[in-house]
DNA sequence: AGTTCGTTTGTGAATATCCACAAAGAGCAG
DNA sequence: CTGCTCTTTGTGGATATTCACAAACGAACT
């Protein structure tokens, strides 16, 4: 390692477009250097055959959509983001993508930008890895720096976003001043949406759908908290904007779950709001939808927003009232009682009727049992309970106190 | 009147014995004096044949149950009470009570006692009728004078009651120490029981079966406040005594129905507690037992008990908490627009719907529809509220908004 | 007047529910 | 072992539910 000489010395201080022509002309290829956020910072300048990708990034200074999303999905970044090495990347025809090569600019894991390097002119060797290697390193210094002010503005963006979200706000118009100097584009309508991961990189998974909504977001933990609006005030706007959010929830867990195999991927949101003052309470709801899932995972599978919880939503405060009440389920214990003594799935049963909407064959076929048998069952349940499950009255309040009951018990 | 000669004027201050005799000498018949609680205070000595019913009321020192029931139900006491004249009795083998003649002794409406005066000797005539109401006005005094331990003593029970109603005690020891003094019984298990109606006199229509279950209770306005307990030890202590709660309610609401026409009468009952420190919760209780009776006349008919209140047991306290959140529910508006808009009446279809718990048939004779229409109108119902009302979570939820969204709107 | 739309009612057939009754197995006490 | 209770599963017939499809009606609009 140390016998190979070092190609980028003279270059600490240099400009980045000099550093990217040195690039290509140790590797007599065109060279392109992105940042983070794939915005175009260099290329080389005397490579004349090029890819249509490498000329939509210059012309466009940023690397197109398509190809990002197709990257991802084909896990050249997951790649690139993982380990210190050039990544060798087969041709894409379909996206305009010709072979080559690409490294992640890191300090240790932060990743600052990428290089990437064409393989037009020549094939490129373990040799050309070192030199790319070497590059991503002396890249480094000046990254930091451009990245710096950029930070800079990420950070004062994320802390207005967390003011909105905690509501330590002090009026509407400030909150829209603020949001001009930091020149965010805010929707009058609005809504928060959380996405939960333990252990994954939710940002760096769902960038290239946080670019293609241009979303705005924070990361807390293992949750990515993201403020969804729509910017052209149109027509009917609730029901785009819910649809927004369910297309981008289906994109992104469909995207997680794959990756995220640990634990589980939750996610909720609150319900949409006109004023930016309104921001705080869609937040808590968001977090609501979230927690509430948490407890009944099966119960609210499929249900995301706080105005699809149903009952799921009163659950928690009525969980609390009773406690502070001091109100014993006197019915749900004999139940128990009366499964614990004879060994039977009456308390099972009920739920699963009561889960069913109180419709027999359901039930019957999703407990694999005979449906007389359900029958049956349900006599006793009636009998022991001392209640009327022909009553609307009692079998929702039934409903109530069961799932009210399973909250402390996970399940 | 002032023709007549005034019988008593010499007896003002002689002792009630002496006064019976001399009733009876006038009229030359027995004579019995109760208090307002058909207690003995005096009887005529030289009576020598009498009838089953006053020789059991002298040897029991009070009059016995089944002739006041009796009484109460033909009417007696209610003629009593409100005519300041004698009352003619005829007579009632059954009960083994022969003919005869009661005035109430009364202090402006103030019921103080009562003169009997048996018919076996001769008949009574309108002259004798005059001697019972000098007598009537003879004894006012003397009783109260005797009432006025009884009404102090009343007066330290009803606050004792109050203080465990309101939960302003100390400890269970200064409790029991208390009840000790004013010769209380107090049961170990007990509850209360709260019986509402607009302008009856409810301790004296209910005086009987007061009476009968030994009961303690407050009058409050238009609500008499009950505490039901049992004296005796038994064993499955809880069902008994929800029986005899309810066995009072079902005599004491079919006995006020018929008197109490005007307004409604509504009764409630918290639900049974060991301590007696625990009495303020039941009160509570019944309490809230009666203002969700009051709210959702219909849906709690033939409910009482907090223990059966349900789902409208949670709905104020919902309420209460929608209001805080300002929460809005979309979906039933839309509904409510739809119906204004179209002359339907798409929510009254869906709350019957729910309340007879899904079931088409009942639903749609319940509404007098064909049963496709109410299949037609529940489709379009779910369409409009975006809703699924197979899905149980989602048609509780309904339920409850929707029994929340009424408690407002005195239907 | 004709058209369209939303609504009501009808028919028919497949499926589900409800109810009574019966047979069989498991567990348990005498 | 026998009898007993609790539980499960089965059979069959009366009712209810669900769905597709069609006819008829009234209100609003052209």
């Amino acid at each position: 390692m140390s016998l190979q000489p070092n190609y980028f010395q003279q270059y600490q201080h240099a400009d980045m477009d000099e550093l990217a022509d040195l690039i290509g002309e140790l590797l007599q290829n065109p060279i392109t250097i992105e940042d983070a956020d794939h915005k175009l910072i260099a290329y080389s300048s005397h490579g004349d055959s090029t890819d249509p990708a490498r000329w939509s990034t210059i012309m466009g200074r940023r690397v197109p959509e398509k190809v990002l999303t197709r990257l991802w999905k084909d896990g050249v970044f997951q790649e690139l983001l993982t380990q210190d090495d050039p990544v060798h990347i087969p041709a894409k025809d379909d996206i305009g993508l010709g072979k080559r090569v690409a490294i992640a600019i890191k300090r240790s894991t932060d990743v600052l930008g990428y290089i990437w390097a064409q393989e037009v002119n020549r094939p490129l060797t373990p040799e050309d890895d070192e030199i790319l290697r070497q590059a991503a390193k002396a890249a480094v210094s000046r990254l930091i720096q451009r990245q710096g002010k950029r930070k800079a503005e990420e950070q004062r963006r994320t802390e207005f976003l967390w003011e909105l979200l905690l509501g330590n706000h002090s009026s509407e118009a400030a909150i829209r001043q603020k949001a001009d100097s930091l020149q965010m584009q805010m929707p009058s309508h609005s809504l928060i949406c959380i996405v939960e991961a333990a252990g994954a990189r939710l940002d760096q998974y769902l960038y290239p759908l946080l670019m293609r909504d241009k979303l705005y977001w924070v990361v807390d933990g293992s949750q990515i908290i993201l403020l969804i609006g729509l910017l052209d005030g149109k027509k009917d706007e609730r029901d785009v904007l819910l649809r927004k959010v369910e297309q981008f929830l289906a994109d992104s867990l469909s995207k997680l779950v794959t990756h995220a195999s640990e634990g589980k991927v939750i996610a909720g949101y609150g319900r949409e709001y006109k004023g930016y003052s309104q921001i705080v309470k869609s937040y808590r709801e968001a977090l609501h939808a979230v927690k509430v899932k948490k407890l009944f995972p099966r119960e609210t599978e499929g249900i995301h927003g706080y105005h699809q919880l149903g009952i799921y939503r009163y659950l928690l405060k009525l969980k609390q009232w009773e406690e502070e009440e001091g109100y014993k389920n006197e019915r749900l214990e004999r139940l128990r009682q009366y499964d614990r003594d004879n060994q039977t799935a009456m308390l099972d049963t009920l739920e699963t009727f009561l889960d069913a909407a109180g419709k027999m064959n359901v039930t019957a076929q999703s407990l694999h049992i005979h449906i007389n048998t359900l029958s049956y069952r349900l006599r006793r349940i009636e009998e022991i309970m001392q209640v009327d499950l022909e009553n609307m009255n009692q079998r929702a309040a039934l409903y109530l106190e069961l799932k009210i009951s399973k909250i402390n018990q996970e399940q």
